[in-house]
DNA sequence: ATAATAGGTGAACGAGCGTTCACCCGTCAA
DNA sequence: TTGACGGGTGAACGCTCGTTCACCTATTAT
């Protein structure tokens, strides 16, 4: 039972998407795809396995997303609990933009002040224009830098969330390469 | 062109399959799935998609995920670049303990030392025990929170990372629920 | 002006899909 | 002994899939 859904997975893996019941008959030995058919009513009806509305096969969300589990002051919830909950695919969340996406991995400090540390991954939107406030990665006099973008008298211009460093103002150009749309720190 | 592509990546990740023609004419806005079928040949034909031998479209990998370009002062990247560059999955890279990963909404502001703010996202992976040293989400004396663990000579007890909280020491239990893998903060 | 081309529509085709039906055969309970 | 049942086979049914064909514009090159 736990082995014939460990091999749809599998299958999931290599190729990318769920198998038919053909594949999953090939891949269980059986010589008709309804004997695969009828596996996958059991294992739907067990909630192992989920279909969509024009019932494909669709990957389990448990096996591919993180359970939303309320706020800290919650804690950890019990087993009984987690049926109830949201669920949550990274990859959907982080990456909405119509645009293309782009990981950097922070240096320095200057953005400590708004949670972003050394070694973060920052998650970034290509657009050329941000609105004023916003983080964004931002190459000025030919240098690349993460900062908040920001607005005076003398146009737009440059500043760290960390006092110890100065506001930078253009004095040739400002190009700006994406917005910051998500910080992820790993332990 | 470019928009194109991000369209259909962003249906894979959202329904974790390629769509079909019927379904990429649309979101193209396509009366004709066969104006679909075009688009889907021409971007074959430039290597930004790719087709398996029976036909069916697969994600070309290096697109559904994050691309990981660098730290941020190498900038983003140009078109030519990124094909040399490395992939990133969110869902794989953050839940790949073996036990089971909740995400938990942070509430208060006695982790900010650590880059950890109100609203961000915890990634808490299920333990009974952990490292001194490490972010945990613990139950102390009955009330859940998130902290630091410690060792002292009265034994483990919880910290905060910002100094205008207390250490806490048990005076009952302390119950250690999950430790923290991952931050995730969203703007 | 004319021809060629890129990019769209709409209809059609065979193949493969999910699904259903009829049937077979061990196992187990009544 | 009998009958229900779980798990398998094989054939069949419509529907949707990928693919092809004929045709219709605009735009561009000759």
């Amino acid at each position: 039972m736990q082995r014939e859904v460990a091999a749809i997975y599998k299958f999931y893996r290599r190729h990318k998407r769920m198998p038919t019941y053909r594949e999953i008959a090939a891949l269980m030995g059986f010589a008709s795809k309804n004997a695969a058919y009828k596996l996958v009513q059991k294992l739907v009806r067990e909630g192992v396995l989920q279909k969509d509305k024009e019932g494909r096969l669709v990957p389990n969300r448990l096996r591919a997303e993180v359970i939303l589990a309320g706020v800290v002051e919650a804690g950890i919830p019990s087993e009984a609990e987690v049926a109830a909950l949201e669920r949550l695919s990274l990859d959907e969340t982080l990456i909405e933009g119509n645009n293309v996406t782009y990981a950097l991995r922070v240096k320095g400090d200057s953005m400590e002040g708004a949670g972003i540390l050394e070694g973060d991954l920052v998650l970034v939107e290509c657009a050329e224009d941000a609105p004023v406030g916003a983080i964004v990665v931002a190459c000025i006099d030919g240098e690349w830098t993460l900062k908040y973008l920001r607005e005076g008298r003398g146009g737009r211009y440059l500043a760290a969330a960390n006092p110890r460093y100065p506001d930078l103002y253009p004095s040739e150009s400002l190009r700006i390469g994406g917005i910051v749309r998500a910080v992820v720190r790993t332990y």
